[in-house]
RNA sequence: GGCCCGUUGGUCAAGCGGUUAAGACACCGCCCUUUCACGGCGGAAUCAUGGGUUCGAUUCCCGUACGGGUCACCA
């Protein structure tokens, strides 16, 4: 069997999209699954829309998800140039080629005509459609036309009836009929290939064997169709995916600010879970089990388990794949991540660090919600005696201040010297035996006194231990200067 | 508008003619626990709609509704 080669041939524009980010993975996926070749192919043709150092974004991105390319601009390869703008001269030969058996046609119409016509058929309500005036044009005319040098294009000579039959991968065959089907433009008028024509023929160059491609492209499916056949050329396997959703009915789009995986990742989500959940957009895996590393997805991805209706980015899901493999990070790995997020409100030097990442680490779902949830930690934020009302703990604001009231004789008759967890344990509980009364009762309200907050990092011991033997004292009399 | 595609629980989704209609996320309840959290267990679904085909349709066919895509000398 022929070697698989598949290809991701992005647009330079600075900006790395989750879509695109996704075909690339099932890309790469077909290709290591089959011991193909995963080929990076850089469709920069449109210089309006050029980004400097766009190339760099997505060199850097497919590295750090892992989606190593075997052949490429950088490291080349042998059916090179890899770079679409590289490759222009070659594309007319292939137009004339076809020309000549018949399968496409110069056209001398000039815009102006175009835009009548066009016009013509807008207002009597049909779809806009090249009327074919040079299609039938005889040598003689063109021969004419060429030797003047009037501006041209090619176009493709697309059957004037019958239908046309293409397969696809997921949707399995898709028939249309050839009079829907424009005759598109090959080469323009300034000798360079429209993107769909520099596709076919750069992928049959390039001996692609797999295309996936978003679902946008499917209605012109057809016309590649044709096009492969009027070369007489295999046409490579292709494999259609719907796009990636905000809603119902909305694309994910750049402006929502989370749709490229830079956002995500300044969001504070490890690159191993986007990865991760995108494969998860529009695809399900055989089993139950959705973590999934990128060796394990090689083994797993089955084309056949994508999905034929839009997926909609779900960020609840990303956060929870994203709690899953924090939990998984070593606590040194953790702490280096986690740091910088906790510098963001702790300036104090005499905390635990390494203390709060280990009580940080289970209950973190994303990294950017860190600062947030440890801002107590250098002074007691304002907070509603509400929270000390609790109704499985049974607590309210009139048991409350009488636990806070024995409770701040107990903190203060512990030495500085032994101020850490197991005294504050051991000092606690001892009280707690000793009222007769659930733990609740006493550590839900030294926990709301010290921290302020209804969620926190730990309970009430740790949170003691963490900020020392000082503030606790003050904030458990502010507790009870605020329940009195 | 023409052509193409889709429609399963609150959400994302398995399912490919006969099932107690998976699972995940969210939610609720319980359990565990040095209190919140984490973890464990449990709970809830007339498969968009109307017709067929069939002994039997969530699964196949046709229509309807709704949603998406596409109709450039852009990629």
């Amino acid at each position: 069997m022929k070697k698989v080669r598949t290809r991701f041939a992005p647009s330079p524009t600075g900006y790395m999209h989750i879509g695109n980010l996704r075909t690339a993975l099932f890309t790469y996926l077909i290709a290591k699954q089959n011991d193909g070749d995963f080929i990076l192919r850089i469709e920069d043709t449109d210089r309006e829309r050029y980004v400097e150092g766009a190339t760099e974004v997505i060199y850097s991105t497919l590295k750090k998800c892992g989606l190593q390319w075997d052949e490429g601009p950088d490291i080349g390869g042998p059916v090179g140039p890899y770079i679409q703008s590289q490759r222009m001269g070659m594309f007319k030969k292939y137009a004339l080629e076809l020309v000549k058996k018949g399968e496409a046609y110069y056209c001398f119409c000039d815009k102006e005509r175009l835009e009548e016509v066009k016009a013509i058929q807008e207002a009597s309500g049909i779809m806009p459609m090249y009327d074919r005036h040079c299609r039938n044009l005889s040598p003689e005319e063109v021969k004419e036309k060429l030797d003047a040098g009037t501006p041209y294009v090619i176009r493709q000579k697309v059957p004037l009836d019958g239908e046309v039959t293409f397969h696809d991968e997921l949707y399995g065959d898709i028939t249309v009929p050839c009079s829907t089907l424009d005759d598109q433009i090959l080469i323009k008028t300034d000798g360079m290939p429209t993107y769909n024509f520099a596709n076919v023929v750069d992928d049959h160059l390039m001996g692609i064997t797999h295309v996936v491609r978003g679902n946008e492209y499917l209605a012109s499916a057809p016309k590649y169709e044709l096009l492969y056949r009027a070369f007489g050329w295999e046409v490579p396997t292709y494999i259609h995916v719907e796009h990636i959703m905000k809603d119902k009915q909305h694309k994910l789009s750049k402006r929502d600010g989370d749709a490229s995986f830079e956002d995500l990742v300044a969001k504070g989500y490890l690159t191993e879970a986007i990865v991760n959940y995108i494969a998860l957009l529009g695809w399900a895996p055989k089993g139950e089990n959705e973590i999934f590393s990128l060796e394990e997805l090689i083994k797993e991805f089955d084309i056949h388990g994508l999905s034929k209706s839009p997926a909609i980015f779900d960020p609840l899901k990303l956060k929870a794949i994203n709690a899953k493999y924090i939990k998984k990070l070593s606590p040194e790995k953790f702490m280096e991540y986690a740091v910088p997020y906790i510098r963001q409100t702790v300036k104090r030097e005499d905390v635990d660090l390494a203390r709060i990442c280990s009580l940080l680490q289970d209950r973190t779902e994303v990294f950017t919600d860190i600062p947030e949830t440890v801002d107590f930690i250098d002074s007691l934020p304002e907070y509603d005696t509400s929270l000390y009302c609790h109704k499985k703990m049974k607590t309210n604001e009139e048991n409350s201040l009488e636990s806070l009231k024995e409770v701040l004789p107990v903190l203060e008759s512990i030495d500085e010297a032994d101020w850490n967890e197991e005294t504050l344990h051991d000092k606690l509980f001892e009280l707690i035996g000793k009222m007769g009364v659930k733990n609740g009762i006493i550590l839900w309200p030294l926990r709301v006194a010290v921290s302020g907050k209804a969620f926190t990092p730990g309970g009430g011991i740790e949170i003691c231990a963490l900020i020392g033997k000082a503030d606790s004292l003050e904030r458990v009399k502010k507790g009870i200067q605020k329940l009195s």
